[in-house]
RNA sequence: GGUGGGUUGGCCGAGAGGCGAGGCAACGGACUGCAAAUCCGUUUACACGGGUUCAAAUCCCGUACCCACCUCCA
């Protein structure tokens, strides 16, 4: 079976089928830096982070193309009301966007292009709509050059509208647009705007609308006609409407596939800054381990909304650990076993629109399998089910044992030489229990325990590990 | 006003005409010196009202509530 995904274009399962048979290439929106990134944002990423390792696991060579849109209204609203230059305040939100895929193990897109660095394919784009009659200069002598809605004929198609039932822009002057729906394919340079942040055109100084950056970049980097571009549902109209509009219009057969993910709500409504109900990624994975956070993240079908809760996030943190539990002892057991294979049922599941809660109870069964055969000392079967468990952990990003988790601050000395003084009170444990004196083993237990390591006795003799949670 | 999506057990979360996904929690049992971890078992479902069908959580009609988009948004 090839992969199926959902189409919100067709609003159809269609198969993946690309362009070039072998290759996908994928553009997703990425961020416009107008502040750090928040656990909705971090979902969409986590989403195409998934989508990708599963494609590359099916042999494909994948292109992911992700925007940064460093500059629009709210940025140079920022700055000027913090004094500092605008693109200071683009380039620390994506920095701080960096941090947090690299936190969550999303791995890094093949090329992120910001706005700023393609303006000269902005302005050939511009030049080959008015050309084509699909755009025009505004006609108040703003610099504005709008695309002309009501020139094409298919504006609309994707979000399943009829131009004439949306409703109207509340107080939108017509300004110099022929319709109130045109968008702004060009701002002008307006009073009061730092300097810094317009460039020169035909049609006088100005900076980029908002859409037609994606445009420009996906073409450069993706060709004419791509694979599948994707963004969160709330981009659909009008941020995806417009760029398939002007895609399109230019000549541009542009993506096949349409792929959205649901929104992350908080408290009945969509995490968004302009509501204030965000969720800074920085903040959450203090309280949960990073790896749990994208289990919690993962673990939903990625077009069903998640109503964030405190109680379900440590839901997913537990679950989590049984897995990691699973891992961790049955590789100290045969080793890493990191070749394994997947099973069908997973495959299955993921190549039906990348279904990871149908994934996941198959994930789930084997941990189940595995552990029976922890307790009966089947070192071949073990290992068998260890390697399935970690291919489908690796394919979901989630793989425990992955380097990428390892934690940054991990100082290898400190590490050894808590491991030697642990180890120390373990044997003087087993010492005593040997002795039968549990009083003093239980003792020791109990102090390991208040400094934070948690000790478990297995048939191989006792294990440590460090307590999770509260950092 | 227009366009979509949703309402499943104590909780999370799949499924989309017959056969009770999976997890978390709870309870009982096994294992353990006691724990922890693990295993075995048990319990509680498909918003409401109609209809179609041999059979509906799943299809149709209606009602209620929720979410998203039509304005910046992942």
């Amino acid at each position: 079976m090839t992969l199926h995904l959902f189409d919100s274009a067709t609003r159809r399962i269609t198969p993946l089928d690309p362009v070039v048979p072998g290759r996908v290439g994928i553009y997703h929106c990425g961020l416009t830096v107008q502040g750090p990134p928040h656990i909705g944002h971090i979902r969409k990423e986590v989403v195409f982070d998934v989508l990708r390792r599963w494609l590359e696991r099916a042999g494909y060579e994948v292109r992911i193309i992700a925007n940064v849109t460093d500059i629009d209204d709210k940025i140079l609203a920022k700055g000027a009301e913090t004094g500092e230059p605008w693109f200071a305040v683009a380039y620390r939100n994506e920095r701080a966007l960096h941090a947090a895929y690299e936190v969550l193990g999303c791995q890094p897109p093949t090329y992120e292009p910001r706005a700023t660095g393609h303006v000269p394919e902005m302005i050939g784009m511009i030049a080959a709509l008015i050309e084509r009659g699909h755009a025009y200069p505004a006609e108040d002598g703003s610099g504005d050059v709008y695309f002309d809605v009501r020139s094409w004929p298919a504006y609309g198609e994707l979000s399943n509208q009829s131009v004439n039932d949306m409703q109207a822009a509340p107080d939108a002057p017509l300004e110099g647009k022929r319709d109130p729906r045109d968008f702004a394919l060009w701002k002008g340079h307006k009073e009061g705007e730092p300097e810094s942040a317009s460039w020169p055109t035909p049609w006088g100084r100005g900076r980029p609308g908002w859409h037609l950056e994606c445009s420009a970049m996906a073409a450069k980097y993706l060709g004419p006609e791509f694979d599948i571009h994707g963004g969160g549902l709330d981009l659909r109209f009008p941020h995806h409407e417009n760029e398939l509009a002007q895609s399109r219009a230019a000549g541009q057969p542009f993506a096949r596939i349409w792929m959205h993910n649901a929104m992350l709500n908080l408290g009945n409504a969509k995490m968004s800054k302009s509501v204030g109900n965000t969720l800074m990624v920085s903040e959450v994975v203090k309280r949960v381990p990073p790896i749990a956070l994208r289990y919690y993240l993962v673990a939903a079908h990625y077009r069903s909304i998640i109503e964030f809760s405190e109680e379900a996030l440590a839901e997913a943190a537990t679950a989590f650990s049984r897995i990691e539990g699973f891992v961790r002892r049955a590789a100290e057991l045969v080793g890493p076993c990191d070749d394994g294979k997947i099973p069908d049922a997973f495959a299955a599941a993921m190549d039906d629109d990348l279904s990871v809660p149908a994934a996941l109870a198959v994930l789930q069964e084997t941990v189940a399998e595995g552990n029976k055969l922890l307790g009966g000392g089947e070192p071949s079967g073990l290992a068998t089910a260890l390697g399935a468990v970690r291919a489908m952990l690796d394919v979901l990003g989630l793989d425990p044992l992955d380097p990428m988790w390892a934690s940054s601050s991990t100082d290898t000395a400190v590490e050894d030489a808590l491991a030697v003084l642990v180890q120390r009170l373990i044997d003087q444990r087993a010492e005593a229990r040997g002795a039968r004196d549990f009083a003093t083993a239980d003792r020791i237990r109990d102090q390991l325990a208040a400094a934070g390591v948690e000790v478990e006795d297995t048939p191989q003799g006792a294990r440590w590990s460090l307590k999770e949670g509260e950092r």
